[in-house]
DNA sequence: CCTTGATGGATTGTTGAACAACCATTACGC
DNA sequence: GCGTAATGGTTGTTCAACAATCCATCAAGG
């Protein structure tokens, strides 16, 4: 049977597949929108207006509609019945409950680190390297991105894809929150030693002490968060 | 100041908030949808036709296709492009899935028990009574739906809305795999006193005592839904 | 001065129709 | 039998229109 796909080349091209899907106009505007409100640059509170937006992009309404239905479902658009789509503004107690879910998942999924397979352990540590190298470059917006890779990668030790999704939109909707953050170094730099620590944990499979350091490690970021949004004044 | 609204009096109002939020009907039509689905109306497969729902409840496409959104994020449909919404088949990889993510999530919120408040604790207590009220009428459907208020309920105890949210739709979504289930009784029978047991552990909050039972027992219940599948034939 | 009630403009909610793009199937030719 | 082209039906997207709602403004009244 020369000149024929084997079942090995065919299972490859199948894992491929996701990249072939056709994408909606709805979807692709909605990941234009998603990347430009995680970046800021519609401040929270901001109103995303029908029309302006629809005229700006080349879309109809109603299919800039859909897109705000999605975004919507991952929280990182608030729709108000008869008076449009906001981007939120997370108040103290969104924040906690981001990390009282965020300790709950990240740190169950850390406790099966000596389950996973050592690839996943892996990418949490590859994770930490970004993190190290961006702060050797003083690029500090580079490590944040770093560092909730690594809070994905650890919430991946699950081996679910459920969880995975879950973990995206949990972050995803937490950099609204870390708009309040404006010196980057000051929150991220002391964090990264400990980074470190439980990647180390995690690489070595000793799940239950990973999380209890990422517990407490978790805790005191949203310490730091609750403190910048007092600062920054949350008043909604 | 006599005759003023007062500030305790404004708070409590403010509770009541959620009440009057108007919803519109694309909502309204999701919900319909929703609990029709889960209800097992529509068996896993079949495609939802725009036009034919959309004439059957007297809405417009437009309108219909924003509802089609909101369930397609729930996993409770499917959207394939250019071939439109259909009722998903789980497979066993999906089972699986749900049952890690249950494992996790409740498992984590079990842990939580002693820092509950008392009356969440209770809460699982009495989704348990519910379900052994139903057993007695030999109600099994009844048992069913006592059952995922139960698992809600331990959802619960971690006292987060998003951990809520997370619980109600993977419960939904699972309601999917149990169209599997014929056998009611057979299926949830021996499950209710290892519920029992794990709403006392609950209660007298040794929440790792708790969340050990329930591994064991999501476990269980992840084997005989596998086996169920299997049986039925879940060739795509 | 403050509150209440009414007016008008702007935006959203929803509909219906229209056309293009696409998928699945049938029918055809070899 | 197999590959190819035509066909019908469905979805993807846009547009225009109207109703419902909200917001700001302003007038009237105590």
């Amino acid at each position: 049977m020369t000149g024929t796909i084997s079942d090995e080349i065919a299972a490859s091209l199948a894992a491929g597949r996701p990249e072939l899907v056709a994408v909606s106009t709805a979807e692709r505007v909605a990941g234009l929108l998603r990347t430009r409100i995680m970046e800021g640059l519609f401040p929270p509170g901001t109103r995303l207006s029908e029309e302006a937006l629809g005229h700006a992009l080349g879309v109809s309404r109603n299919t800039l509609r859909e897109a705000f239905r999605l975004l919507c479902h991952e929280r990182l658009t608030v729709h108000e019945m008869n008076r449009g789509i906001f981007v939120p503004k997370l108040d103290r107690s969104d924040v906690s409950d981001l990390y009282r879910l965020r300790r709950l998942v990240e740190g169950g999924a850390a406790r099966c680190a000596a389950a996973a397979p050592p690839e996943r352990r892996a990418a949490v540590a590859a994770a930490v390297t970004d993190a190290e190298d961006a702060a050797q470059r003083a690029d500090w917006l580079a490590v944040r991105t770093a560092d909730l890779h690594f809070h994905q990668a650890l919430g991946a030790l699950a081996g679910s894809d459920r969880v995975d999704e879950l973990m995206r939109r949990a972050l995803a909707e937490l950099r609204l929150a870390f708009y309040a953050m404006t010196d980057l170094e000051r929150f991220h730099r002391p964090f990264m030693a400990r980074n470190r620590a439980i990647a180390e944990l995690v690489c070595a499979g000793r799940g239950d002490e990973a999380e209890r350091a990422l517990t407490s490690y978790l805790a005191d970021a949203e310490d730091q968060l609750l403190a910048a949004h007092e600062a920054f004044g949350t008043t909604g």
